[in-house]
DNA sequence: GCCGTTTTCGGCCCGACTGTTTTCAGTCG
């Protein structure tokens, strides 16, 4: 078995442990072990054959034979007997919010839930208020937490719908029916998340693509198969539809799918101006009728650029039509430059194994190089980050060295800036002291607890950051975590005001889980002069490649390259960075 | 389960919040 999963495994014991009310220490122990096997950087064969493995902190006795028994055999007992001793459905109730090992073993205990449907149903009956250290307002909690969780499952990250889409749309164009195939929705304008899949190809043989899509890997069920649409659902929730429409169609049909709905509203009211119908099935005399077999689109489109044109409009990219004026700005002239991917020359926020990252340093530094990047910040966290194994002083100032020597050695054409991602505490003051601070290359400053101030409180917190000098940029600005956790309490317009006056960066976090700032706030922001950087706040060396879904939804907020500091090559960075 | 030692057992572990309590336990980041 591969190190990786390994740390799997020890992280799923400690899981378990948790779960049965195991001494907590111990449950610590399998925690600190797979992040302490997680930061090897040898090779994980030779250390165990050189019976290294038990010096390293972390890894005592017990650890030693059930990582070696893991590495050699793929197999241990101990974790086998573990699993089959816990409802696996019991596992899933962590994921509820104020739900925790302590109250989820009681509730198995003493009302034998092991489920959330379990669970559920307990609280519906009103027998979890009952119990002691429960009450009213914990179970209504919980409810709340099942009922988000529900509503939360129907939609989808669009990361993960990107994922299943595009080897869909790949396969859809080899396919010998096909002329064109695109997925349309709100996955093609990339909004942060996606209900569902839509696919629109052009042919004339609809039957074998249809065929094809419902006979896909992964479909649980298929929900529609018909002459020209189908709709399936895949495991994990995703349903997808895929429309098939004659190839003189397509462009018309890709335009109404895509939305949004208001855009298009926006489109067949400038239609009906002009004496036209717009639809899906194309542009029509708004005379004419539906069910005319002889009626004839008004124009040949070859693509939506046609249509637009024909409406005396450029191109809307999909990201823009979201009616936020786009057509206006259609209307008079072209749009600007958007930001591209290939304008990113470099990522700062990057975590390595030295807080709560699953890769080291070097690694990080390897993948960067491979996506051509000129530079890479890394920002672990700071102390007060406990859980995140946040870095003191001591343990800082030795990256610093780490980084230092690393640049010196030539053995990367990537330059490393030496960071922190430090943790403005509750009064707002930084984690670290000022003279700290000034050692590092650049800071970004991010809330991580305190959640629950005031707007007002938070809002004076988060601007009294920006106000110090050495902060560089602001993380996450709100905390949200997309389909999982809202938004904390902000003033977004004063910390954006306090930002641009103090020339202090606001990240856009490409994390698809967090697209913070929220793509709406930006257009109004760069416009006034805020700069932001794309960052992926990558946690290993996949998450590099994350910044990609930042690129998205600066598109979306009409963000430029001149309005981001890492589309600068290397020496322009150095220099406003001071160095 | 790990660590360290005043060496074989006791300590490991931050800070805030919430809801349940009436001084604290559980959860979260």
């Amino acid at each position: 078995m591969e190190k990786s999963e390994i740390v799997g495994v020890l992280e799923e014991i400690s899981e378990l442990l948790e779960l049965k009310g195991e001494n907590p220490f111990k449950v610590r122990a399998y925690q600190s072990g797979a992040r302490a096997l997680e930061s090897l950087e040898e090779d994980l064969g030779t250390v165990i054959e050189d019976k290294r493995l038990g010096q390293i902190k972390g890894i005592g006795k017990a650890l030693v034979e059930k990582i070696t028994s893991l590495h050699e055999t793929g197999k241990l007992a101990y974790y086998d007997e573990l699993k089959a001793s816990v409802p696996e459905s019991m596992i899933e109730l962590l994921t509820i919010p104020n739900l925790g090992p302590k109250k989820i073993k009681k509730l198995h205990d003493e009302l034998g839930i092991d489920s959330i449907d379990s669970l559920k149903a307990a609280c519906e009956a009103g027998k979890v208020a009952d119990l002691a250290g429960f009450g009213a307002k914990t179970e209504s909690k919980l409810l709340t937490g099942i009922a988000n969780r529900v509503a939360y499952q129907a939609r989808h990250h669009w990361w993960t719908a990107a994922t299943v889409a595009e080897p869909i749309v790949e396969a859809l164009r080899e396919l010998p029916e096909v002329d064109r195939a695109e997925a349309a929705g709100s996955l093609r304008r990339k909004r942060e998340t996606v209900g569902d899949l839509d696919f629109i190809v052009a042919s004339k043989t609809p039957k074998p693509v249809m065929d094809w899509f419902v006979g896909l890997e992964g479909v649980e069920e298929v929900t529609a198969h018909g002459q020209t649409k189908s709709s399936v659902r895949f495991q994990g929730g995703l349903q997808a539809d895929l429309r098939v429409v004659p190839p003189e169609q397509f462009a018309f049909a890709l335009l109404h799918f895509t939305g949004s709905k208001e855009h298009n509203v926006h489109m067949r009211q400038r239609a009906l101006e002009r004496g036209w119908s717009l639809s899906e099935w194309g542009l029509f005399d708004k005379d004419t009728k539906a069910d005319d077999p002889d009626r004839q689109s008004v124009i040949q489109a070859e693509s939506e650029a046609d249509i637009y044109a024909k409406l005396g409009l450029k191109f809307v990219p999909p990201e823009l039509r979201e009616d936020r004026d786009e057509i206006a700005v259609a209307e008079k002239g072209d749009f600007p430059k958007f930001l591209e991917i290939e304008d990113i020359k470099g990522v700062f926020h990057n975590h390595t194994t030295a807080s709560d990252g699953h890769n080291t340093l070097e690694e990080m530094v390897t993948a960067a190089q491979e996506l051509g990047f000129e530079y890479l910040g890394i920002a672990d966290h700071s102390k007060a980050s406990f859980q995140a194994n946040g870095l003191d002083e001591e343990r800082l100032a030795a990256q610093i060295e780490k980084i230092s020597e690393l640049n010196a050695s030539g053995k990367f054409t990537c330059h490393v800036f030496a960071g922190s991602e430090v943790d403005i505490l509750k009064d707002g003051s930084l984690d670290f002291a000022d003279d700290v601070l000034a050692s590092l290359d650049y800071v970004v400053a991010s809330v991580h607890n305190s959640l629950t101030l005031s707007e007002e409180e938070m809002t004076k917190r988060i601007i009294r950051a920006i106000e110090n000098e050495h902060v560089t940029m602001l993380g996450h600005m709100t905390g949200r975590l997309l389909l999982k956790r809202e938004a904390y309490a902000v003033n977004i317009p004063k910390v954006i005001d306090a930002a641009i006056a103090n020339d202090t960066i606001i990240e856009l976090n490409a994390n698809p889980w967090r697209l913070d700032l929220d793509w709406r706030y930006w257009r109004q922001a760069v416009e006034k002069g805020l700069l932001t950087s794309i960052n992926p706040d990558a946690h290993d060396t996949d998450g590099l490649g994350l910044f990609v879904a930042g690129v998205n939804v600066a598109r979306k907020g009409w963000i430029e390259p001149k309005h981001v500091l890492n589309t600068r090559p290397l020496a322009e960075i150095k220099t406003y960075l001071g160095l």
